[in-house]
DNA sequence: GTAGCCTTGAAC
DNA sequence: GTTCAAGGCTAC
């Protein structure tokens, strides 16, 4: 993995050429190895826009490092300095080891995605009806075992601790041996519950734990073999994950760190959406045609020894592993159709016609029933997988009882965000469901009920057409699939599940009819640059009036732009250790190397650290006055937050929920300090001199000083005098993140091109807005673009900065990976 | 708020 | 016309 300082610092003079276009500085990001990012001429997208032609010219440097330096934005002369940071030789080591622990984790990386991802096409339209019959089946096998952990959890707090130890532990096992990565999300998950239960008021962080809510067999039965982790990282984590926090590895992974976070906190982009069509936010109605094209995976309560499943139909042509002619289960493909297993560890496609049952329950097929199979009635008849109900019919895409359809119905609806008093997972059964409607609703989307299935529009009747997504549980894949492949799809079908709550949870943004905070307030003082400030929630974006010279695009990034802002309320929370009650002893994340509220560094980094442009950046910091020892850390875990909602935010971006995980993620990682950066400098455009933090503390180049930042800060107050000089508004600035966020010239991407595209449309949009809104100022766009380098620069800095002063050896989560990760 | 029953309407 | 998965209604 190519760090920022592979960039060497270089700082050049930049002029607009004679035909008044720009080098676009294309690699703005952190790869030593860059690639000519070409924004090709382009009509698309109803933006009027001027054609981008960015083209990197590359530069080797003293240490023989390919930098690219140039970017000849349409066929302009401007030279654009891209701003590095140290020299490479500098930091070779880290380095080193942190690219050998990206090559441990992407060779055990799960397979999430087809290849191609052509299986839910709009060509796929003449595909069967979604639903109907593929959905749940009995868990009869399964309740035992998932009663029995249930009583032990229905015994009080300690009881479900242990609980949750014990599944996060089997899961950890069951994933561990092919997936890394998510293993490590499991652990972290825990970590950071602590930080979540604090947090978030209306949807605590902690239910976005990867850990199943409820004690389900998906995770309990498999049993993989073990001593297949190949990763250091995680197998230091392995070790000490008793203590519920998760001490940071010797070498530990920059990569890991924010694939953890990013799978965590906000999975949306789950293999199966990664195929979808563009996919709203919004609760809609409006996937008629990939509704025909859909594929069906099992839902999470197979039980492959009592499955009512009747096969009776010819096996899909093509072949699976699903078609039957083996061992294991093969009747189920025929009613089933494992999207997530083939998506993420086969491949595997089945045609939607040839796996087709008859609604009815009738058989339609010559092929002699399975021994083990039932009819629709009979599945009918089988318990609901959330509470143990009679099954009443197919909804939302389960089979479920009524309640269980009606609850579900009514939270997705009423935009309910209901918050365990447990912090769950509760037993959800007939007699308990009406105990913890949050734990019943984690349930029901663990279960595989999908919140698209409700319309938005509140159409009644015909029949629905959305994207049934179960997954494929471990007990169903075990005989058929290997242990990676099984392990892949149950980590699929959690962050499926992890991906519905967090849609549920963004959809109750903004809405005042919720119990979540009523609006997505902002965290930060309010730019005065700002233009327009449309909050809407994401269920009334379509219907929003809009300014019209706003390309489509960039109010579509406006629009998730609160995610990126904290809530008065998580503000209030996240602040509170700094003026209270903070006593060293709740660091969530320090609890293996200062657990106890003995300092974790010196006095004087304390100070420094407290004013910490990067810490600064996560929008929270101290006033310099509290001179707890652990406010490091507690900073530290504020940064490690804000990092969750960058994850949240850039995953809600139009264009970023197109590209694929592990470029996501990638993408992530280069530019993360980036958007911290320049969030921080637009926030203080408003207060010359000063680098305003949150709640109205602001630190001036003065106070720098004194605390060796000064480097850092000056270049933070030039980058703030540049955007105050541009006038930027709001619309420009959340354009100018994804821009940032969207560098494809880094080696590890795997789509560069379609990352291109992305930036590419980014750039118009920006371009075609500056254009309509600024035509006085035609260099406006360019100029724009030329302080990317700058920020780059100034992140460097602050990394650098904080990496040094944090060296003592304190853990401070996924920041501090991060950052001894030399990302 | 829950949950059983009813109504609706697109797909077949 | 039938099916069935949506939303609606309403007693509790």
């Amino acid at each position: 993995m190519p760090s920022m300082s592979s960039i060497k610092s270089e700082q050049c003079t930049s002029t607009p050429n004679s035909s008044g276009s720009y080098q676009l500085p294309v690699n703005m990001s952190l790869g030593a190895t860059t690639s000519a990012a070409t924004v090709s001429p382009s009509t698309r997208h109803n933006v009027s826009v001027t054609n981008i032609k960015c083209e990197v010219d590359e530069l080797s440097t003293t240490n023989g490092n390919s930098l690219p330096i140039i970017a000849n934005y349409n066929h302009g002369s401007l030279r654009i300095p891209l701003c590095g940071g140290v020299d490479k030789a500098n930091n070779g080591e880290a380095e080193s080891d942190s690219e050998a622990e990206l090559t441990n984790i992407e060779n055990l990386k799960v397979r999430r995605r087809v290849v191609g991802g052509g299986a839910m096409s709009s060509s796929d339209k003449n595909g069967p009806r979604p639903m109907s019959w593929e959905g749940e089946l009995s868990e009869t096998e399964t309740n035992q075992t998932e009663e029995e952990v249930m009583e032990t959890e229905t015994g009080g707090q300690n009881g479900s601790s242990t609980v949750i130890k014990s599944e996060a532990s089997s899961l950890t096992e069951t994933l561990a041996t092919v997936c890394p990565i998510k293993t490590e999300l499991e652990h972290i998950a825990g970590e950071l519950k602590p930080h979540s239960s604090k947090l978030t008021p209306g949807y605590p962080l902690c239910k976005l734990k990867l850990a199943p809510t409820q004690s389900d067999p998906i995770n309990l039965k498999y049993e993989p073999s073990l001593g297949g982790d190949n990763s250091p990282l995680l197998h230091s984590r392995n070790k000490s994950n008793s203590g519920g926090h998760l001490p940071l590895p010797a070498n530990p992974s920059p990569d890991s760190a924010i694939h953890s976070v990013y799978t965590h906190s906000s999975p949306s982009q789950s293999p199966l959406t990664s195929r979808h069509a563009p996919y709203t936010p919004s609760l809609s109605r409006n996937n008629s045609d990939a509704s025909h094209s859909s594929c069906y995976s099992y839902s999470s309560e197979f039980s492959p020894t009592h499955s009512p499943i009747q096969g009776r139909h010819n096996p899909p042509s093509g072949g699976s592993i699903f078609t039957g002619g083996g061992a294991g289960p093969p009747q189920y493909a025929q009613l089933y159709r494992p999207l997530n297993v083939e998506a993420e560890a086969q491949n595997l496609s089945m045609d939607a016609n040839s796996s087709s049952v008859d609604p009815t329950g009738s058989s339609n097929s010559t092929l002699p029933a399975s021994p083990a199979g039932i009819s629709r009635q009979q599945l009918i008849n089988s318990p609901c997988p959330i509470c143990g109900d009679k099954i009443s019919g197919f909804h939302y895409g389960i089979f479920s009882c009524e309640s269980c359809k009606g609850f579900f119905k009514r939270t997705v609806q009423n935009r309910k965000n209901y918050v365990c008093v447990r912090g769950g997972p509760c037993q959800v059964s007939i007699s308990t469901r009406k105990k913890c409607p949050a734990c019943r609703f984690d349930k029901c989307l663990q279960k595989g009920m999908k919140l698209e299935a409700i319309r938005e529009d509140r159409t009644r009747g015909g029949r629905s057409t959305y994207q049934c997504s179960y997954t494929l549980p471990n007990s169903m894949l075990s005989p058929i699939l290997s242990p990676d492949q099984a392990a892949a799809a149950a980590a699929a079908a959690v962050a499926n599940q992890q991906q519905q709550r967090l849609q549920h949870q963004m959809n109750g943004f903004g809405n005042g009819s919720t119990s979540l905070p009523a609006s997505p307030s902002l965290g930060v003082t309010p730019n005065p640059t700002c233009i327009k400030t449309e909050q809407t929630d994401t269920l009334s974006t379509n219907q929003s009036p809009r300014t019209a010279s706003i390309p489509a695009l960039l109010q579509e990034i406006m629009d998730v732009e609160h995610l990126w802002q904290y809530t008065d309320a998580e503000l209030a929370r996240i602040n509170q250790p700094l003026s209270s009650s903070w006593s060293g002893s709740s660091s969530t994340s320090g609890g293996s190397s200062n657990g106890t509220g003995g300092p974790t560094s010196n006095t004087a980094n304390n100070a420094q650290q407290m004013t910490n442009p990067l810490l600064a950046s996560a929008g929270l910091s101290s006033n310099g006055e509290n001179a707890n020892p652990d406010l490091i850390a507690h900073l530290c875990n504020v940064a490690d937050h804000r990092l969750y909602k960058i994850v949240k935010w850039c995953k809600s971006l139009p264009l970023f929920k197109n590209i694929s995980i592990d470029d996501q993620i990638c993408l992530l990682i280069n530019s993360w300090c980036e958007l911290l950066l320049f969030s921080c400098c637009f926030r203080s455009i408003d207060t010359p001199g000063e680098i305003k933090m949150s709640q109205g503390r602001k630190i001036t180049l003065a106070q720098a000083k004194s605390n060796g930042l000064q480097a850092c800060i000056e270049r933070m107050l030039n980058l703030t005098d540049h955007l105050r000089r541009l006038r930027v508004d709001r619309y420009e600035y959340v354009a100018m993140k994804v821009i940032v966020l969207l560098q494809s010239d880094t080696s590890e991407l795997h789509e560069a091109v379609k990352v291109r595209e992305c930036q590419e449309k980014a750039l118009q949009s920006l371009q075609a807005y500056t254009l309509a809104h600024y035509p006085d100022t035609p260099s406006k766009f360019g100029e724009l673009l030329l302080r990317i380098p700058d920020l780059q620069r100034t992140c460097q800095l602050g990394k650098e900065m904080l990496t040094i002063k944090t060296r003592d050896g304190a853990d401070f989560n996924l920041l501090m990976e991060l950052l001894r990760g030399e990302h």
